[in-house]
DNA sequence: TGTATTTATATGATATATCATAGAAATTTG
DNA sequence: CAAATTTCTATGATATATCATATAAATACA
């Protein structure tokens, strides 16, 4: 019963914190997506990174870092510049008012992170960490012939996974 | 320095739990997503909902539903028809195929959550569980105009957010 | 009852996720 | 070196998320 509703927990929990950190950016008069600041975080601090390496960091796929990078560009926030060692990239730099912005979110993404975890403490967090990552983990490996199978083979009994 | 990071932990879990199942559904040469699967879940258990509770249920908006709704009734996997009681609404049933569908899928679904979970016992799960409500409480507040000007007072302070 | 408000659904606009692929450039290899 | 392969970015197609709004119908209320 509590192995079933798991995942529902996760996902509403996730969804409701990411509201929780837009409504903050948002209340702060910021026009910028927790999704944008995350690259722009990312290429302030590794400018030289690629696109694939930028999303290995904050677990989007290229093509999603292609767009967001789009956007930043279009909201001025970086300048792409043609990249001298390999010309199929494009450097890329905080412009002063991408500089600005990062002064001001940084500390209201501090602040609403701090926030929602209160009344936790350190071995709460960590033991959280350790059960995310043994799901993760777990969702690691790819499903085989076998398992479909079995899985089928399933269907009619009374409910062996336990969800 | 956890702190900073369990929320990457969280994104990085729930985005590699969502591919794995996907990748289970898949597997089985299924041509559904696991968003689709959820709504035709809901209807199929609670036939008389409208949209906006379908989507409180699995934690989606009413705009996600409604389109999730018609990719389901393109893909023929319910048919609706004018409700008798509320002409703003359309009654929704599943087709055969949809029918077929779910029990081909549901057992693949209970299967994927298990193999998803293993190596953690009820004590764990119900621990997680606790924490990801204590999360999602603290992110039901709204940011006040003080929690901004308290925010920016921190921006350069030694990171008393601990992220 | 007639009007105002609320509710339910649909849809437009924009952002992100995913998969696939195109095109250009870099790298490897024979 | 030339051809094959790999890498990097851009982009098309589709699905979902979010916000806003339109429309129609139901409900509340004066």
């Amino acid at each position: 019963m509590l192995n079933e509703v798991i995942f529902y927990s996760l996902e509403k929990t996730i969804k409701r914190y990411r509201q929780f950190a837009q409504a903050h950016i948002d209340h702060a008069g910021i026009d910028i997506t927790i999704d944008q600041w995350l690259v722009l975080n990312v290429i302030r601090d590794s400018p030289e990174l690629g696109q694939v390496e930028i999303g290995e960091r904050i677990f989007k796929d290229q093509a999603s870092v292609a767009r967001i990078i789009e956007l930043l560009v279009k909201k001025k926030l970086i300048v792409r510049t043609p990249s001298a060692s390999d010309r199929r990239k494009l450097d890329m730099q905080l412009t002063e008012s991408g500089q600005r912005l990062m002064n001001v979110v940084t500390p209201i993404v501090h602040n609403y992170r701090r926030l929602a975890l209160e009344g936790l403490n350190e071995k709460d967090i960590d033991q959280l960490k350790i059960i995310l990552d043994v799901i993760f983990t777990n969702c690691l490996s790819t499903p085989h012939k076998h398992d479909t199978i079995r899985k089928t083979k399933l269907a009619g009994q009374p409910d062996a996974a336990g969800s």
